[in-house]
DNA sequence: TGGGCATATATTGTCGACATTAGTCATTTT
DNA sequence: AAAATGACTAATGTCGACAATATATGCCCA
C-alpha cells in the first residue's frame, strides 16, 4: 500500500485522522451523533480542534452537519452508495483518459509491475493484500491524472466513503480475478496512449464492481 | 436566477459567504495572503469564525492552506482552467445522464419554459441575463441527477471556481446563440431519456466552452 | 385529557487570551 | 565575508469561558 503523502502536523490533523478512521471503521457507528464535549473529553483535545475536525469530516461527506443541532455520522444506504458509485464512475472514467494522456512512460512501467506483483500475491491466496492492492490501482490512476482536482475530490473524499461501505457491510470481494483482468485492461489502453478505450474501461470495471456489490447488498 | 437554499444561519455562515463572494470578484486579488487578524478586524467577527470560515473555503479550493503558515487565495492559472474543465466535463455529462434517467416530466416541462424565457430575453440583447440564464441551466441539470455528491461538488465547489475565472478574466461570452442551441438539443436529450445522447452532448459543450475560453486566454 | 406555552437544560456558536510555531534579523564563528 | 546559530517577532494553533440557540420538561388552560 502506498504511504499517503497525509502528514499529520498539528492536533486538529491527528484528530481528524483519528475520528475519520474510527467512523469508516464503524468504531463510531454510522448514523450516531457527534457531541463536541464528548469526543473533546474522549479524545483528550478541547473543542476547537474536535470542531474544525468535525467541519473537514463534514466536507467529506463522512457526516452531516446542522446549524445550532450538531452533527452525525452519515447513515449508509444502497442510495448512497449507488449516487457514491456514479461519481466514481464518472471521475475515474475521467483520470483513466487523463492518465492516459499524461502519465510518463516511467509511471506506466511502474503500474505494469506493480500489477504483476499483486497477480503473484493473489496467486498465492494472500486476500489480505486483494483490497490493498485494488487501493493502490486506483490510486495510481487517479495521481496519473495530473489533476488536483480530480485526486482530491477522490482521495481525499470518495474513497474513505467507498471503505466505509467495504468495511461495514463486509464487502471483501471475490471478484478478484476477474477485477484482475480487467485491471490489466484498463492498464494496456494506458500504455497504448488510447483514452477513449482506457475510460470506457474503467467505467465498466466501476460499473461492475456496483453490480457486484449490489448483488450483496440483495441476496447476501 | 434560482434563489439558492444557501442560507446564513450562524456569524461563520454570513463570513464564509462574504468572503466567498469577496475572493469570487477580485475585491480579495487572487494570490493573496489571508490573515485571520487582519480579517478579523475587516469582517468584525473574532478570529475563530474568520477560521472556520477560511477551512470551508479551503475545501472549495478557493484558498489553500499550509499548517503554521497561513492560507492563500489561489492563483489562476491556464493549467487550473483545463483541470476544472476537465473535471466539469465528467461530472455534468454524468449529471446530464442521470437526469434524463432521474428528472420527472414536470421538471422537464419547467427546464423547456426557462430554456423559453431565455431565448426570448437573449433574443431581445439582454445581455446581463446571458451569464445569469447559462448559470441557471446547468444548475437545473446537476440537481435533476439527484446526486447529492453531484451536487455538492459542482454547486458548492466548482462553479464558484469557474465564476472566479470568468469574472476575473472577463469571459462574458459570445458563444451566446450558439450555446443555446447546445442547451436545447441537451434538454430535447433529456426530454427524450436518452441518457447516451444528453451525456455526450453535456460533454461537448462543456469540451466546446472550454476552447472558447482558452482561445480568448490566448488572444485576447 | 390533550395541546400550547413558558421555563429549564444541555448543546452549539462565539470570543479573547495564551501557547507554539515559522520566518526574520542580528550576531558570532570559521 | 559567508554561513550558521541564536533570539526576536508576528502569525497560527489551542484552550476555557461566555452567549445564543434548540430541545426537553412541566405547567397551565381549554
Amino acid at each position: 500500500m502506498l504511504v499517503k503523502s497525509e502528514q499529520a502536523i498539528t492536533n486538529a490533523d491527528r484528530t481528524f485522522f483519528q475520528l475519520r478512521k474510527d467512523i469508516v471503521e464503524g468504531i463510531i457507528p454510522a448514523g450516531s451523533k457527534l457531541s463536541e464535549m464528548e469526543l473533546s473529553t474522549k479524545y483528550e483535545v478541547s473543542r476547537a480542534v474536535i470542531r474544525e475536525a468535525i467541519n473537514r469530516l463534514a466536507t467529506c461527506h463522512l457526516v452531516e452537519r446542522k446549524a445550532n443541532v450538531g452533527a452525525r455520522v452519515v447513515a449508509l444506504s444502497p442510495e448512497g452508495l449507488i449516487q457514491l458509485y456514479q461519481v466514481r464512475e464518472a471521475l475515474e472514467g475521467m483520470a483513466a483518459r487523463l492518465a492516459a494522456r499524461y502519465m510518463s512512460d516511467e509511471e506506466i512501467t511502474d503500474m505494469q509491475a506493480l500489477l504483476d506483483s499483486h497477480f503473484d500475491k493473489v496467486k498465492d491466496g494472500q486476500s489480505y493484500y486483494q483490497e490493498a492492492g485494488d487501493v493502490d490501482f486506483h490510486y495510481r490512476i487517479v495521481t496519473g491524472s495530473k489533476n488536483d482536482h480530480l485526486i482530491s475530490v477522490l482521495v481525499d473524499g470518495l474513497y474513505h466513503l467507498v471503505r466505509m461501505y467495504r468495511v461495514q457491510l463486509g464487502m471483501a470481494g471475490p471478484r478478484v480475478s476477474t477485477a484482475f483482468d480487467e485491471h490489466r485492461h484498463i492498464v494496456n489502453a494506458i500504455a497504448n496512449r488510447d483514452e477513449e478505450l482506457a475510460e470506457m474501461l474503467m467505467r465498466r470495471h466501476i460499473l461492475y464492481s456496483k453490480n457486484n456489490i449490489e448483488k450483496k447488498l440483495n441476496h447476501g
